[in-house]
DNA sequence: TCTTGTCACTATGATTATCATAGTTACTAT
DNA sequence: ATAGTAACTATGATAATCATAGTGACAAGA
């Protein structure tokens, strides 16, 4: 295919995000860095991504400003990746997607009887379901304020693929 | 490459998501259609996209429940295309994207004084900023619940791809 | 009637991103 | 000396993408 099209330039803000974030690669290893995983190879198995594809977004998002590169280990080198406040920052729009298929993207009782990940607001203990303001206590949802709790079938495949 | 990653059977949601999300031109036409553009030209035009991939996404989203394809006229045949409920259900994501990129895909000035788009409650009038909750009466927002209303830079944008 | 225009697509060909797999570098541990 | 760990890079086959041109079915004007 020739050069994917460059929506850098746009003036609408969903076709400037939509330049980051069409990107299947680029959603996961968001979600994995939201979910604590930091490193590479972790990142790697965990996506089931080849790692060229790993090396080259994990570039793109430090280029973007997204993510952050750093050393935990001098001799030999290894590095590891966080967000950086305007990779937090894309918290809502992971939780949405999240939202979403919850509600649309399973069969009935596929994830057993509840979600296939369940949110708790660790302000009020209460179960936020699939929504954007806390049922419990109304506060609006945002990065940190969740605990999050894979089904077992979820925990079943992430632990298949840690290998 | 070879045939792209099926992300279908996962059991994270994000995943479940990405599969449908994690592509531009989805992500764009999406946008589109909120937009209540509904015309196969009309969002070939306005999104850039080639007519052989607004055709293949177009094909997917109707398969996918996202969106319908409807009859507007018989003779000769000519179809536009709506939301559905589960495709309404994504105001959430787009809605979010937007607000990252207002927050940090912009330089500063870039789109004059104000936001690139800008929104109002219409329940309250309010401008909601890039907020999820109405900063005015503190309702959630939802698809529907808003007035967009594009910069001049944007509108300038719009104006030209129709052409 | 002949030509032009509209609209929703399909067809073709060159280009390039993607996946799978194997290899590299630089160490540490046994 | 050999094996292991971790963060990558290199290679090659394949398929998705873009640009462009073309099609079919009709309407409207000259």
């Amino acid at each position: 295919m020739p050069k994917r099209a460059d929506l850098s330039d746009t003036f609408c803000p969903v076709g400037r995000s939509a330049e980051l974030l069409g990107d299947r690669a680029v959603l996961l290893i968001l979600r994995d860095l939201f979910f604590g995983r930091r490193r590479f190879e972790e990142i790697a198995a965990n996506t089931g991504l080849g790692p060229q594809i790993v090396s080259a977004r994990l570039k793109l998002l430090v280029e973007q400003g997204v993510i952050e590169r750093h050393a935990y280990r001098e001799r030999p080198p290894r590095y590891e990746y966080r967000l950086t406040a305007k990779g937090k920052d894309l918290f809502d729009v992971l939780y949405a997607m999240r939202n979403w298929a919850e509600r649309w993207a399973y069969e009935e009782g596929e994830t057993g009887s509840g979600p296939a990940m369940r949110y708790t607001h660790r302000a009020c203990g209460a179960d936020v379901g699939t929504s954007t303001v806390c049922p419990g206590c109304g506060e609006p949802l945002r990065y940190g304020d969740l605990r999050g709790e894979p089904s077992a079938a979820l925990k079943a495949e992430q632990a298949a693929k840690a290998g």
